[in-house]
This record gives structure tokens, C-alpha cells and sequence, in this order.
DNA sequence: AATGAATGAGCATTCATTCAT
DNA sequence: CATGAATGAATGCTCATTCAT
């Protein structure tokens, strides 16, 4: 079955290929509409400028975690059960597509300081879910008290650190295990960290 | 006492100025002379291209942490308090520097597949430092085994999740106090995690 | 009747009249755009770069005379007067466009080793075409043997020369005389020479 | 006997290398410094720009010619053969230094409309001197009647055509082979033309 | 005279964006 | 809506020339 895109979401998909290959400034619109096989001009009727694709991309990423985190805050859960639930769709959305990895990974780069919001609201956004994790896990004494601003940046940091090493990895089975154990081997990280006494 | 820096130093000082004001896609080489006080073409007298100076800021932080990784290898601590001692070096160096935590800390995009080897060099370098130690670490029974490769890439992408956190705060106050609790807050969460049951 | 140029042919002919004026090295493309009344951009939509407007401007002259060239070679006439129908040709052109002439005479000079090729095919492959006429020409007795390789390169200079002579000749007169009478002039000169006894 | 050169002729010998291996346009004064183990501030105590290195090297050549111009002239031989020992003269010295004789035949461009005086000498002065000749040779009844402007910017080519094959022929033995039947060669063709019946 | 670091005007080229068709 | 030729501001880099030492 041949799924027809629109045209919004055929420039997506290849703006996330095309972006994931060059980095976003080297990606040009031209390139992204050869890609896609449409007109450079097309794009214009969808996206504002080059920089809305890129918001774009990220604003659909971050709904679909968003989406994810709003179901998990609604379950009874403990805590660290919806971390991991998290963790793993985030890295199985990842291996769905590792381009999208790519870019999640190295755009870090807010381009200007332009109203390109859902690239800030990933990077600062997510970490503040997860300080909201940590302090309700810490009011209902699932986890020992700690100073869960910073503990959320490294853990989203940690995320981030893996996934990098997963979607710049060029052995696809080494790829696969990676973004596989990943979610696991960072919730044990994060709940016992690496002593021995645990 | 004023320091008469060398022209390369100038540079070098000023670039991460500018780069971590504005990013370095949007960071000109005019922009770059004009704050430094001298003329574009002296930039070229010290540098190949724009790529270089970036290239020469992460090969100036690479070697400062290089070097105390050496040292903390050559002693014979625990591996956690190596690994503590290099995540305090790293604070202070970006407590000292914010512009340039910034740099590290954004500029992941390696500028076209070019010669910019330092930042790859951090970028994979340094995962594979903290690979070497928790590998050590393993063998001589400090510390639980773990997939290292895994935990390394996390464990790098924490601290840049922390020292994000830290340069981009605005709050003067907030950034030191993150700054300063950055290297014991990561220990700690790498030690033992954040169960309760510790 | 105002004829439509196409982008490409005036941008080719307003080239001419810049780089005939100020020389290939002397001339900017935003000059060329200028005076074709386009945007610089416009130019780099038909020409990968500069030195292939240098490059178009020799091939569509070398294609004017080799296609006269092959015409000629078809015929059955005595080689002397295929070269003087040529030579026809040749000033014919260039009183037609005085300022083609001046880039024919002066540029020399192969822009770097580059993708410039049909500037070292005229100026190469030229000499060889009238080689390859006297060679003809010994074979079928018109002329006396002689060093074609060498006598090719002084006929294919001295009509350079003439040319040259002619385009930077200021008074309009006297360079359409030149213009005019070249061909015969040098048929004779290379028939008979100066001598007296002939 | 190693001969110390003064740095004006040192600059000179070492910018006609230069300048025959990259084109007088893409020498630079750092290149030809570093070549002649000077610095580039030297060149300016010896040439007031660059612009003068290529006008003093054709005043040198331009003056040999015409010193050996005015002793030709003062002699009684016929006209064709003071003409024959200056063509002797000229592919000696390209013969001597083949990198001078690329000079000679490629910079025709005289860089922009300025004080290079030389090199118009050189293209416009040396005709001249040809032109002269033939007018006494008419006078005297040496040679036939012809138009000695036109026929003087022949030879004058036809003289560069081969310089251009020698200098430019990779083969060192077909190039010495040129350069030393080039004068004969050229006062055949003069001469008598290359017809069958002379 | 010799040096060579510093200069900065100058230029080729790119590329996001527009708009007439 | 789709097109893609045209646009031109922006920018990295060069290199002839200067001048303090």
C-alpha cells in the first residue's frame, strides 16, 4: 500500500534526510526540493523558511514524546516505570529512524535567536519534564531527595549522550543493540548506579 | 597587569566570544576581527580558514583535559575519584569560561567532513576516556560490570547535559551554584543512582 | 525588431564587451551583471563560474570556425583557397564584433589549469587544423614541403597578429581596412612571401 | 664561479619563473619572495608594485632586442638578413631561458590601463621596428611593395606563433629542435611563402 | 636596506526567498 | 497550489602593499 504524503509531510521526511546527511546548514532548500522532487518554491507554501522545517521536525518529535508523557503522568506508575516506558519509545522512535536520531542528537544550535521554539522547548522542555518526574517520585518517596534541576539535565543529557553514540554508529548491528538496551541500561544506571554494593 | 596576548591568542579568545554569542554558522570572520580589534586578514595569518579557529578552541580545551587525564591516570585513586577529579577540572574550566562551555557544549555540528579533528576528538575522544576508565574500574572490582560502552556515552552526555544546564542559566547565582555542585551531583548519581535504597 | 536574448546569450555578449575592456582578470561578475542589467546570482544560473563565461565565450567562436573548417575540407578546392576562405571567416567575425576579437588576441593566458579547454583548444587546436591543411596541401603537390608543425604555428601567429593589430587600432577606419584586406594579405604572404622574384 | 646577483635581478630571474609557471596574474609577491629567499618587503625596495617586476622583465628583453636592432640597422646587409639575425638573436634567448619566452608570448594582457609601458613597447614597439625594416627594404627595391603596416603585424605573430609552439612543446628535443630552425624556418616562409613555384 | 606581520579593499560565489506565470 | 528563474545581501578568503622595527 502506497501511502500518498502531503506535501507538508513529504518535505519533512526528506528535510529529515537530506538535514541528518549535511547538518542543517549545509542542507540547502534547493536540495531539500530535489530530494523531494518539488519545486523549491513549494516548500514556501508550507514552511515560512528553512528554519520552520526544522522546527517542524523537532515539534512533531517532541508531540510524539509529549503525547507519551502525558499518558504515563495519567497512569499509577511508579516513577521510574514511566521513565523507562518513556525511554523506550523514544529509542525505539529513534531506531524507526535513525536520520531523525541524527538530527535530534547534533541540532543543537538554535539557528539565530529566531521563533524556532520547539527546538528549546525539546532541550529545555524534556529536562523539565523529568525534574517533574523526579520531584513527584521524591514527594511519593520512591527516590532519595537530590537536586533534581541538575539531575534531570544529566539524566536527558544521558539520554541524548547515548543516542548520539547509537545514530553515529556505523555497524547497524552494533546500532540496533545499542538503541535496544538502551533504555534499560540507563534506568539502571539511573537507579543504582554502577557500585558495586548496590 | 595587562597581558599582552599573542595574535593567535587574541583570536582565539575573542572567537570564543563571538561563537558562543551567536553560534558558529553565524559568527563572521569580520564579525570576529572587528571584536578582536585587528583586521580580517591578520585571522588569516594565524589560521587556514573560519573552521580552524573552531578547531583550535576544542584542541585548547581537548589538551587541558587531556592532560589531567594523564595525570589522574598515572596516580593510583579509585577510578571514581579520577573520574571525580576530571568532572571538577571540567566546572572550573567552564566556571571560568562560560563562552567557551557554551562552545563545547553546543557545537556538536562537525563543520562539513573536514580537518576539524579536535572536535571529534572531544566528541568521541572523551566517551572513550571514561570507556578506559570504567573498563579499569571493572577489572580491579570497583565497580559493578556494565555494558561500558553504554555507561561511557552516557555518562559523557550527563556532564554535557549539566554543563548546559549551567551556561545557558541565566542566573548568575543559579549557574555557579550548578557550576560548583555539578561534579558531586554526577558522582553521586553514577556511584549510586537515585534509589532509595542505597 | 528588438530581439529577446535568451539569459545565457547575454550574458555571453555583455561578457564579451566587459573582458574586452578591462580583461579577463580586471572584469567582476557583478561588472558583467551590471551591464547585462541582471543580478550577479543570475549569471551563476548559466555559468558554473567565471571562468566558464571565458570558456563559452572561446567555445561558440571555436564552433563558428569549425564548422566552417569542416565545411571547407568537404569541398574539392585547392587548399590555398579553403585557408583564405577561412581567414574570410575569421576577420569577417571579428569585424562583426570587434570586441571578440580583443578576447581572442589577448587572452592567452589559461586561467590556472583548469576545466578551460576551449581556450587551449583554439589556441592548440587552431594550429593543428591548418597543419593538417598543409599537410594536405604537400601531398597533393600545391605546396613545397616545409615544417608543417612549424609553419602552422607562424601562420596561426601572424594572423593572431594581424587580428590584434586590427582590434586595438583606434582610428575606425584604418582597422576596417586591416579587417578587410588581411586575408588577402596574408594568403599572399604565406603563398608568395615578400620577395621580389616571384 | 657562483655570480652573486644584486636583489633587483635576483627579484627579476626568480618572477620569471614564477610568472612562466603560474601566469602573471596568479604570481604572487609572497610566491616570489619565498622563492627568492628574500622577504616580500624587499621586492618593494627594488619595484614600486608588483606590476613593475613584469615591466622590468620585458624592459630587459625589449632592451637586447633593440640593441640589437640599432647594430643590425647600422650595418649594410640586406634587409632580410638583419632581419634573420635578429630572429636568430630572439629564439637564442628564449632558447637560453625558455621561461622568459612563455612570458614574452602569454602576458599580452596589459594589466589594467597602467604605467606597464614595456610590454605595449614590446607588442606595439617590435612591429614597428619590423615595419621599419621592410620599408627600407621596399625602398631599396629588396622586396615587392606591399602593405607594410599589415605585413609587419604578420611576421611579428607569425614570430610569437612559434616562440608560443616551442615554449609551451613539453618535449625538451622537439622544442630545441623549434627554436633552433624557428628563424630559418620563418625567413623561408617570409621569404618566398610556401609555394611550389618559386 | 631588509624584514614580515598587519592591513583591508576587493571579489567570487552561495543560497534563502520571492513572484510572475 | 506549483513552479523555478531571478534576486542580491551576505560572507569567506586573498593578496598587493605598507611600515614599524
Amino acid at each position: 500500500m502506497v501511502v500518498k504524503l502531503n506535501r507538508k509531510e513529504l518535505i519533512r521526511q526528506t528535510a529529515i534526510q537530506v538535514m541528518a546527511e549535511y547538518g542543517y546548514h549545509n542542507s540547502t532548500t534547493d536540495k531539500i526540493a530535489e530530494e523531494a522532487g518539488i519545486a523549491v518554491g513549494t516548500i514556501y507554501n508550507y514552511f515560512r523558511n528553512k528554519e520552520q522545517i526544522l522546527e517542524y521536525i523537532f515539534a512533531v518529535e517532541l508531540e510524539k514524546r509529549q503525547k507519551a508523557f502525558v499518558e504515563q503522568q495519567q497512569s499509577s506508575k511508579p516513577v521510574l516505570e514511566k521513565l523507562q516506558a518513556l525511554l523506550e519509545l523514544h529509542f525505539a522512535e529513534i531506531a524507526n529512524n535513525i536520520a531523525v536520531g541524527q538530527i535530534l542528537v547534533r541540532e543543537q544550535q538554535l539557528p539565530g535567536k529566531s521563533e524556532v521554539t520547539s527546538i528549546s522547548d525539546f532541550l529545555q522542555g524534556v529536562p523539565q519534564w523529568i525534574e517533574e518526574l523526579l520531584n513527584t517520585a521524591i514527594e511519593q518517596g520512591e527516590i532519595c531527595t537530590c537536586d533534581t534541576r541538575i539531575i534531570a539535565a544529566a539524566m536527558f543529557g544521558a539520554v541524548q549522550g547515548v543516542a548520539a553514540k547509537a545514530v553515529f554508529e556505523e555497524d547497524k548491528n552494533i546500532q540496533n543493540q545499542i538503541l535496544q538496551s538502551a533504555p534499560k541500561e540507563l534506568i539502571h544506571l539511573f537507579t543504582g548506579g554502577i557500585s558495586l554494593d548496590r
